[in-house]
DNA sequence: GGAGTTACGCTACGACGCGTAGCGGAATGC
DNA sequence: GCATTCCGCTACGCGTCGTAGCGTAACTCC
C-alpha cells in the first residue's frame, strides 16, 4: 500500500537477504557492493540479524498466525518502528527470515541418479519438518497470490535459488550417461528443469503439509521409482 | 480456544458441508440422517447457504487476508453472531466454503491412461485458477500446520475426497491393460494411489501457485510423459 | 571540529478486526 | 399454553496494526 509514500531514505527502502548478509551466499547479486550509503547513520547490521533471528525463533514457538510484529520487535530488542523501516509487513519479513534456511540445502554427488534424487527428496523433506519453514512457507505463498511484489520476492529469494540443485543433479546424470544429453536444437532444457523442480518440490510439500503422511524410506523409494521409470514400472514394484 | 465453553445447543456445534447440503454430494457420510434436532427453532438452511456464498464471493474480491467475518456477515445479510454460532473462525468457514468447489471435479473416460492423466491435470489446474480456491487453499493449509482439528477438517473435506479421481483412473487403466493389476499379496495399492495423488496435486499446485508458470498444453504434455515414462524418456522428448 | 544527514528508541495514537455478552423477538416441539 | 433454540441487534474489551512526533546516537562531508 504505502510503498513509495515518503522519499526513500537510503535509496531503497527494502533490502534483500543478500544485502543483509553482505552477499556471502548469493552469486547472482546485481550490485556486488552492498550499498555503502554515503551519508548519515548507517543501518545497524546487528539489528537486522537480531530481527531475523527473533522472527525465526518466534515462528518456532507460536507459528505464523500468532506471530506479531510487536512480539518480534521486543524479542529482538529493537523498537517496532525499526521493523517497519525495513520491511513492509509480516509477510516480507518472514520471507527474508526463512529464505536463508533454503540455502543450506546441498546435493553431494552420491554416485547415481537414483541416489541423488533420493538425497534431494530427503533433504527437502527434512527442511520442511523444521517448524519455522513448515508454518510460514505456505502462509507466505498464500499471501503472495494477491500480492505481486511479494510473489516476486518469494520466487527470487526461495524458488529460483533452489533450481540449482536440479540443474546440478541433471548435469551429473548426463555426464554419467544416465540421461540423454541436451539436443543442440532443442531450445529448452530450462523447461525440463522447471518441470522436474515443480514435481519434486510440489510432491514433497503436498505429502508432508497437505496429506500429512510421513516422508519415510518407503515413500522416498516409491517416489524416486516413479520419477525415474514412470507409472507402469512403479506400480509393479513391491 | 473456547470450543466447549457453553453446553452444545444442538448436540454438535460444527456442521460439515455434507450436513449443510443435505448429504447430496458425499457418499461416505457417517450418519445419513442430517440431525433432525428435536426441539426448538431449527437453524436456517438459507442462512447457511447465504453465508457460504458470501464467503466465496468475498474471497474472489478481496482475497484471504483481507477477508473479515464482519464483511461476510453483512454480505450474507446475517448477524455476525450467527457466523460464530456455526464456525469457530475464518479458517473453518473458508474450508467449508471452498470444499464444494472440489466436488465439481470429474474424470470422464477419455480412452487411454495418457488422456485421462492429462484430463485430470487440466481440470485441477483450472480449479486452482479460480480466485476463491487460489487464495484460500494455501492459507487454510498454512493455518492447519498449527491446528490439528483444522488439519483433519481439510483432509476430510478436500484431500480424501479427491483421491477417488486417481483411484478411478487407475482402475480403468488396469482394465485396459495399461497398468499391471494389483498383485494379490501386495498389501498396498493404497500407498501407490496416495503417492500418485501427492505427485499430481503437488506438482500442479507448485507450478501454478509457487513457480507461477502457466499450466499450458506443453507443460501438461511434459508432465504426463514424465509420469508415464519416467525421467529418461521425458528428457528426450522435444 | 562543526554541520548536515540518517537511523534509533520511545511514547502515544487512531483505526480496525476479533470474539463475546446480553437483550427482545421469532420459530419450532410438547 | 410452555420450554427450547435460533436470530438480529447493539455494545463492549481486547489486541494488533501502522504511523507520527520527539529527542538522541552515529556517521560523512567540508
Amino acid at each position: 500500500m504505502s510503498a513509495q509514500g515518503a522519499p526513500p531514505p537510503h535509496g531503497v527502502i527494502r533490502l534483500t537477504v543478500r544485502d543483509v548478509l553482505g552477499g556471502m551466499v548469493g552469486a547472482v547479486c546485481a550490485s556486488a557492493v552492498p550499498v555503502p550509503h554515503r551519508r548519515g547513520r548507517p543501518r545497524s547490521a546487528a539489528a537486522d540479524r537480531a530481527i531475523l533471528d527473533a522472527t525465526r525463533s518466534a515462528l518456532v514457538e507460536v507459528g505464523w498466525s500468532r506471530l506479531t510484529m510487536s512480539q518480534v520487535a521486543s524479542r529482538a530488542g529493537v523498537a517496532k518502528t525499526t521493523l517497519y523501516r525495513r520491511w513492509a509487513g509480516k509477510s516480507e519479513l518472514v520471507v527474508d527470515a526463512v529464505a536463508v534456511l533454503f540455502d543450506e540445502l546441498e546435493l553431494p554427488d552420491r554416485g547415481s541418479l537414483r541416489a541423488d534424487v533420493e538425497g534431494v527428496i530427503v533433504s527437502f523433506a527434512a527442511l520442511l519438518e523444521r517448524p519455522e519453514a513448515k508454518t510460514s512457507l505456505m502462509a507466505v505463498i498464500a499471501e503472495s497470490t494477491y500480492d505481486e511484489a511479494l510473489r516476486a520476492r518469494v520466487r527470487e529469494a526461495i524458488v529460483e535459488r533452489q533450481k540449482r540443485l536440479v540443474l546440478d543433479g541433471r548435469r551429473r546424470a548426463q555426464r554419467r550417461g544416465e540421461l540423454p544429453a541436451d539436443a543442440p536444437d532443442s531450445a529448452e532444457p530450462e523447461a525440463i528443469v522447471d518441470l522436474i523442480f515443480d514435481v519434486i518440490a510440489g510432491a514433497v510439500v503436498h505429502r508432508s503439509l497437505v496429506s500429512g503422511g510421513p516422508v519415510d524410506a518407503g515413500w522416498v523409494r516409491g517416489f524416486t521409482t516413479l520419477l525415474l521409470e514412470g507409472l507402469g514400472r512403479a506400480s509393479a514394484q513391491p
